[in-house]
DNA sequence: TTGATATTATTTGGACCCGAACGATATTCT
DNA sequence: AGAATATCGTTCGGGTCCAAATAATATCAA
């Protein structure tokens, strides 16, 4: 079957309302295409795996650096995650109601909280990290090994350009 | 200035990790640059462009939506905004409140809604609409026009393959 | 040593987010 | 026409999401 690469009409649409405006076109379809994308893969594993083990994205994200990571405080797991501190806070306590994380105070700081997976996470872990990964799998499916790492590229460079940007107005 | 393509260590951990659980690991690399990108955005944009009038990214996804597509009933609202009916009443409500959109029932179906945005939403959008497009050229700013159009091209081809799974498995 | 300052995670308040249940309205069937 | 069915948007309950305020602990200064 031939792929099918052609404009949404939301985007053609979108784009005949601003091209009056002095707005790259070229720069707002690769952003907004982003977004779409993500949104619509979020959701979909969330309905189709997730929900199946009581995981919400974030939860699967967390989990999964804990996976990844090992052990971690709560600080840089909230910031690997990409959620800030008092979320990160909701998501453990729901992650441990599930018996998939445990926390346990800093030796020798007890202000601090370190988060671990627990060996039931792990062992999910394991099952679920394959079926999503399938589902990466079966998203990018249409695409020519080359593109999936041009793509891979390209979405890196923009992060380290964020990035930059997000480093440098931060003070 | 060289641009910065590395790959974060994040994401060298991740590869690690899963390397021997026969992880496709450049699909994994795609998509999962797909999640960091969108978040970084998101939360970039709400940060330093969207607060500034009160909108969450979601209140201004609706809004843009209107703004392009002109008056629309919520069950579309919802869909093309990406976010469930449910979550639209709220969202809606929010952008009543700050007098950028505005509700009636449908001429002939008593049962329905149509939301359609107010000349003040309008007025706000032409002012943030530009500024967001600038979020967005800085974004790509280290990309080539060529890697800009390859990047949207590869989103859209993701974007109708998860659709074609979703709508299969939708019965 | 004790008072001031800084750094943790948590709580709080309000918005978002979803699916499921609900109530109102339309449509279809007999 | 009247009853059953379908289709709207909203409400509800529970989890996520954030910044700001708070509480606990650690560090610094005098």
């Amino acid at each position: 079957m031939d792929r099918d690469t052609s404009i949404t009409a939301a985007e053609q649409a979108a784009i005949k309302r601003v091209q009056a405006l002095g707005i790259d076109t070229r720069s707002m379809s690769a952003i907004s295409n982003v977004f779409r994308v993500a949104n619509s893969l979020r959701n979909y594993s969330e309905q189709n795996l997730l929900k199946e083990f009581g995981l919400s994205f974030s939860g699967f994200t967390v989990l999964w650096v804990l996976w990844v990571w090992g052990p971690k405080e709560s600080h840089s797991l909230a910031a690997e995650s990409g959620i800030a501190k008092s979320t990160l806070t909701g998501v453990v306590k729901t992650l441990q109601s599930l018996g998939f994380a445990s926390k346990m105070t800093h030796p020798s700081d007890r202000r601090r909280v370190v988060v671990r997976i627990t060996s039931s996470g792990a062992r999910i872990m394991k099952k679920i990290f394959p079926r999503f990964n399938q589902i990466e799998v079966n998203a990018t499916a249409d695409l020519t090994k080359e593109e999936k790492t041009d793509l891979a590229h390209a979405l890196r460079v923009i992060l380290h350009t964020v990035e930059r940007q997000v480093s440098r107005s931060d003070p």
